[in-house]
DNA sequence: TTCGGGTGACTAAGCGCTTTGGCATATACT
DNA sequence: AGTATATGCCAAAGCGCTTAGTCACCCGAA
């Protein structure tokens, strides 16, 4: 079957503990040793059997991935930069998904730990996972990427809200905007506070109010009913900060609908970036992008540091403005119609894909 | 620090192999002994070391997952199926993205193979996997999902394509279309060539041509541009068949944008329901949903028969028609849910995968 | 009373790897 | 020459678990 390091040392007449020390650099062995033990172990493509490794190592190299909701469209980004991080030091990640079901979830905390993962990255909620993993005498680092912990059983790696809406503020200055609105979700929400947080700050520092805020919740059906009362309470609004996309899209509809040209009008700054994941299109909306890899690749570095020993950096990442044309428009001046803006920017490149022959 | 078997043996006063035979229900233990050790293996929250055991079982319970594009639309439905699949009988999966890159993906290859893992599940493209695992001596399963393999050595789970061009068909004629077309990608792609050969099957059951056929890439903007030449080719045309949505919404707007109202004009069915996962809305396009949470699962399901000895499904799976304004009308909603697809479908890849060519 | 068979436990060996400790041999010094 | 020191390798023990093989025991049958 499989090679294995007995093999090699007999091929290369050495010890297994030998050849084992000149795989992993450690001990004392004659440069001569090393080099045949080496050639020998590339000449029969030796493959180390991590599960043995591991077992005899006390650390299985491995982490489980803890998604709360695997279908949301936050999770899978973060799930990339995790992994991104963790394969660069040839760490591998147990993905489970908990479905927003404690029971499974549950399960699912015991089933890693039962498969010795060296750490856990959360994503998303994840409430009690630290707990849980105590109880289980789990003393492995613990990382939530994207969702709250527990202090001081895990840490936490998250985008940075408060940059993210002083970004959100500041593009809209740089456009000249002077009657700002802020439509975003439930003021009990953190990360509603933050953005509005550093929203304000970065108007404060204009010398320029945000003279409406409007809680409801991160859903396009909010963003357009939110349209009438924004209107009512400030008609000559020239620019709003919407909690998300899903709000700034309806939003921007709904006061496209009561005659309000974006960006002429009304300038409109998502959150969240949704639609410039993944491609490169030039975008209608104009919206914050947390860096929602990047937050994974923090955890999951952060993570390899924590088994190292070492503490990691664990600073909120900072996001970017995406430009669209909800803020800046066109060259010209005519109208923006949303879907007329969205077909311009269809700049999807084509496929070019063949079948593999034979197949 | 763990309990470990020998701590409940030790409790219980047995060996540890007696103790051993007991967590695993082999070998003759007597009842009463039996229930002494499940009893200290409670009590003391005895958590078998699953590493250790597959290496004495030279069996890791463990399948590696390798996504081509992990950041694609399609990727993550698939890999939610898998999941739930494997976590059903207690396997886990390490998540491995090749994104695209050859050198990445053999490494990953390597890597999985180096933690033996029982079998791969491919989700997209992943070409030459199977090759490669061959040329690591990898003896376990392979299974595509929703991506070309490589007979005889792996087997592929699929959507049903035929099967979805002909739901499109069907709800065309069930809104009572005559003059049809279908607007779709290079009619090199399998998946193109599956769907359409469903359309008109169907269509020919019902006694109806279809009259054009317009074939370009998988993107809004050809959905855009094909409306001119589509209108020109066959100006009183009432249905179309889009092969993706992205197709569907240029489409739809451009068709709007000439007059020609849908559904009351000209009714529209898309493909992959791309607005329809993960979020619940109201959408504007009906749209076939391939069910790729099903295929994963399938997929997932077909690994476990494997490992089992067992020839498992691979039918292809069916899908489902997802209804919604662009054939059936109502909402007023519809234009702003036009809009929301154009953005959602801003981040859908081209459908690059390979149908069940009698494989 | 002895023998065969069934029972229920155990000892031994093995999975593939790592680490510790010790023993030769070679080199350096008085 | 004889002691110290360094070098290179290996035997042994260990990780936590599993399986195969063995053995003591108790029973009923002859």
């Amino acid at each position: 079957m499989a090679v294995r390091l007995a093999d090699v040392a007999r091929a290369a007449g050495v010890s297994v503990p030998t050849a084992s020390q000149v795989m992993n650099g450690t001990g004392r062995v004659a440069d001569e040793t090393r080099k045949r033990v080496l050639d020998v172990a590339k000449e029969l493509d030796y493959r180390p059997n991590a599960l043995a490794r591991s077992v005899a190592l006390g650390r299985s190299r491995t982490i489980g991935v803890l998604a709360e909701n695997a279908a949301g469209a936050f999770c899978m980004p973060v799930l990339i930069g995790v992994n991104r991080a963790l394969s660069s030091q040839d760490l591998a990640s147990l993905l489970f998904d908990a479905r927003h079901d404690p029971a499974t979830r549950r399960d699912h905390i015991r089933h890693m730990l039962d498969r010795q993962v060296d750490g856990i990255v959360v994503i998303g909620e994840g409430p009690d996972v630290a707990i849980a993993a105590l109880e289980e005498r789990f003393d492995g680092p613990i990382v939530h990427a994207f969702g709250p912990h527990d202090p001081p059983h895990a840490v936490g790696v998250y985008p940075d809200e408060f940059a993210g809406g002083a970004l959100a503020a500041r593009e809209l200055l740089a456009q000249g905007r002077k009657r700002i609105a802020h439509v975003t979700a439930g003021a009990d929400l953190p990360s509603v506070k933050e953005r509005e947080a550093g929203f304000r700050a970065a108007l404060d520092e204009a010398g320029i109010r945000c003279e409406v805020v409007l809680h409801g919740e991160f859903t396009r059906a909010w963003g357009q009913a939110s349209a009438e009362r924004l209107l009512a309470a400030l008609p000559d609004v020239d620019g709003v900060f919407a909690g998300n996309d899903g709000i700034a899209v309806g939003l921007a509809a709904a006061l496209e609908a009561r005659g309000r040209r974006v960006p002429a009008d009304v300038a409109i700054v998502g959150y969240d970036n949704v639609a410039g994941y993944g491609e490169d299109t030039k975008p209608y909306l104009t919206s914050v992008d947390p860096h929602l890899e990047l937050v994974g690749e923090r955890a999951g570095a952060y993570l390899l540091a924590a088994l190292e020993g070492d503490e990691g950096d664990r600073a909120p990442v900072a996001p970017d403005i995406a430009p669209g044309a909800s803020t800046r428009g066109e060259g010209d001046d005519r109208r923006l119609d949303l879907v007329e803006a969205l077909l311009r920017s269809a700049t999807a490149p084509p496929v070019t894909y063949l079948p593999p022959a034979g197949s």
